[in-house]
DNA sequence: TGATCATATTAGTCTAGTCTAATGTCGATT
DNA sequence: AATCGACATTAGACTAGACTAATATGATCA
């Protein structure tokens, strides 16, 4: 039962995986090279040593999906990095959209201890900055609803999470678009009368208008309401 | 000026020629390989790479020497590591015999700016939990002149400063025994022949007898002289 | 002076993780 | 059913950093 160390990079890997593998399906190897920057064949390599390892379960040319070691693996670097953000933001001064890079490097170097010790500082807190639930020492998380980018508030900090549909030039229109799993959006506007939403992706800089067809097969977990921003 | 970044290996290369290399002397390859628990010929390849960079001087055969740049990047690490550690104890209920472990791992992924939130926190102190000087942030650390228990003049007035060990069993019992960094002490006996050291803890009103060895790994700030004694 | 021995260095191998270029696979479109 | 294009994988090279085995250096002592 001890889990052997992993590496830094191995930790990246698992995160990435489990942001992507929206209920039971698969993590590609484009998406996974999307969201940690790095070339396809790098990840490929990397999938066939992690499944070695046995964290992930590889079906060829399909993607993979984490196994429950895998998934414990994830979640506790999850819950790491969340209570790492919410440390920082309440005891160090750091404010909600500048802790992410501070806990992305820490959450590789901190011990469990050390990872407790903060949550009791905090009174074992259930949701980080942002929001998002902080799963517990033991790896539970509670599952959080899903809304769609045509029914988010604006204001409201998105997490895409899943695509409503298996229509391949959808598909690619989003793809294209940079709306895949994983990323971060803000919705900053709504036109009247069911109109078009502009959402804004925080990782590129750049923004988007969906419109309201399109906008309901976007289903994204709610990071932070509009009316909790400070 | 933009410092690159330097990887967690060159920064433990450069904090332990640090630590071998007091008062302008050179850091042998030997010393250095004991110190990180690595093999001579790995530490000749790092040598190598490292004056490559322009942090160290080299002399094949001698030993080896911080730079400028490489001094500033050492103490940049020891400020981070005893930042930390002082942080840890304070805030977070570490012990000073084990912060230590934590406080290595950290020391690498931090920012400079969490570092001097901590420090503020902190009331931007001079010591760390084991007495020793931390750097500032400029760079400038607090030269002391400093005496072991063991090799203390009878009659001496010491003010213990640094614990020169990272052994937690061995900080343990110092810590067991009172012999903690701040504490007064006097010098009031030494056994001939390398025999051990009495001591008289002003505080408490007891003594210690305390070996050679151990002797040797308190560092004390010579506060009266015996001569200059009433 | 020269032999000996501790230490330093070089030579060569290994692993994790990255990359680019070349090749396979598979589903969608014709 | 054939093809085309997107995606995945393999092949092969590179880097940092470690190792072991072999060799070089230089200090010490007979």
């Amino acid at each position: 039962m001890a889990e052997p160390a992993l590496t830094r990079s191995v930790e990246d890997y698992l995160k990435a995986i489990f942001r992507l593998s929206h209920q039971g399906g698969f993590a590609t190897t484009r998406d996974i090279a999307g969201l940690l920057a790095l070339a396809a064949p790098s990840v490929s390599g990397m999938v066939k040593r992690l499944s070695e390892m046995g964290l992930i379960e590889h079906v060829p040319y399909r993607g993979v999906q984490l196994t429950s070691q895998g998934r414990r693996a994830a979640l506790k670097m999850i819950r790491r990095h969340r209570v790492l953000e919410l440390y920082l933001t309440r005891h160090l001064g750091y404010d909600w959209d500048n802790v992410h890079s501070e806990a992305e490097r820490l959450e590789h170097a901190v011990s469990d201890d050390l990872i407790e010790r903060m949550a009791a500082a905090l009174g074992d807190p259930r949701y980080d900055p942002h929001g998002d639930p902080i799963p517990t020492a033991t790896g539970d998380i509670e599952e959080t609803e899903l809304v769609s980018v045509a029914d988010a508030e604006v204001g409201a900090e998105l997490e895409l999470r899943q695509v409503g549909t298996q229509d391949p030039a959808r598909l690619r229109y989003f793809a294209e678009q940079g709306l895949v799993p994983g990323v971060r959006v803000s919705v900053t506007d709504r036109q009247p009368f069911n109109g078009p939403t502009t959402v804004y992706l925080n990782a590129s800089g750049t923004a988007r208008i969906v419109g309201r067809e399109l906008g309901q097969l976007l289903w994204c977990h709610l990071a932070v309401a509009a009316a909790e921003r400070g």
